[in-house]
DNA sequence: GACAAACTTTGTCAAGTGTCCTAAATTTGT
DNA sequence: ACAAATTTAGGACACTTGACAAAGTTTGTC
């Protein structure tokens, strides 16, 4: 197995990602960062009911009004911290798109490999089911969530337009999101420390199996 | 179309289902059941934070001290919510199962469409989230939320199983997870108030297309 | 070193939470 | 009629929550 292709699979989302400050101390960013992986961390660790202002202060051993220094509000802290993990996947995606072009159905085994070993991770596993649950509730968490997934989707769209040239985009980009909207669904099951999550290997084949087979077959049973 | 058939696809799964009561008077019961629908309600509504104690009590015009006296704990109300939910569905696998048996792959399809149909509803789409989101956190969520996804597999897997004899059970009963998996999945993009539920017609073509592809070719290309 | 801006602590506020309690009134099944 | 079950009406407890204001402390710059 060459070394580039390696270096490839171990592609890993950052935990959080902050935008480049602009004005104010690097004192006051640092703290920022570190408010922010605490939140994070009690979230992936507790669940949002317990990501209280007080709990992320004693976290990062800081007073509360630390805190609502650095964000006014807790929905400006939520806000930044949706912003902050969101960011570490729309990194990786550019980096999927700048791909070497391999065969069209390497690069779908590809895609999903990755997305599916994102899954497994704690991180993953512990804060999307808590976006999906909040996206009914909360229309900037919906707005955000569904934002990165369309990004998610954009490569998936282009592969298989190339695969399948014949079909109309509206019905790709309809596969793309049955793809992976199924591969999001697995996240319960097979995700960390789910009942499944040793036949994960297992299940990536079958997901990766049906993919393909799908983007051949599709369409074909309506002009026998 | 046949009347039976009809009749069968207008199942839907009851909000809340009820154990049979034992001791006490009917209009206690009533009241447990009054207040297990208005707990439903604020989680459907406004999500599993908006569900204490008092505004449950408030949402059914209730004294919170009656509330204390059906549920003693939160948690004792938490869980009667999980079973009545819980008990809705299960009723509905076991009308499955006594299905009259048709092809498998019509049997795959109907059960399919089955899936996809309750996803659609707002309960749901806004209940299930929720419970993956607890369930990371909350043993007993995750032990009951998985046990109602192995029964509702259990249909799954005795379809594909006669589908596709010649495999090992094990690798059925891993399609029939993920094919579960995958429509769980489609819950986040195309239920209620979603941003793709006007494509669910489509995309429950693809899935099921998807899923009968699968189980005529999985296997098939490691022994040419 | 002075000084203003940025940061941090400290303390307080009203409101909400689950749990528990008592006493009285009402309803229910038999 | 009568005992058991239910409901109301309060209240109280100890605790948590997000928000805010007013002091301190630190930081970079002139």
């Amino acid at each position: 197995m060459p070394d580039s292709n390696n270096q490839l699979l171990t592609i890993t989302v950052a935990d959080l990602t902050f935008p480049p400050r602009e004005g104010g101390y690097s004192k006051g960013h640092e703290t920022r960062e570190q408010i922010l992986n605490a939140a994070l961390h009690l979230l992936v660790e507790e669940g949002y009911r317990a990501m209280s202002m007080r709990r992320i202060a004693a976290e990062c051993g800081m007073k509360l009004g630390n805190l609502t220094y650095h964000f006014p509000s807790r929905e400006d802290l939520v806000q930044a911290l949706l912003d902050a993990v969101i960011s570490s996947y729309e990194i990786e995606f550019v980096r999927i798109v700048h791909n070497p072009s391999l065969a069209p159905d390497m690069r779908l085994a590809f895609y999903c490999e990755l997305v599916l070993e994102d899954i497994r991770s704690k991180k993953t596993t512990r804060v999307f089911p808590e976006l999906w649950a909040l996206s009914n509730h909360d229309p900037f968490v919906f707005e955000r969530v569904h934002e990165l997934y369309a990004r998610a989707r954009a490569p998936l769209q282009e592969i298989i337009a190339e695969m399948r040239p014949d079909l109309p985009r509206s019905q790709c980009d309809a596969v793309a999101l049955f793809i992976s909207a199924s591969m999001e669904g697995l996240t319960v099951f097979a995700g960390h420390a789910k009942p499944f999550e040793a036949q994960m290997p297992l299940l990536e084949k079958i997901a990766v199996n049906s993919f393909i087979n799908l983007l051949k077959n599709f369409g074909a049973d309506s002009e026998p």
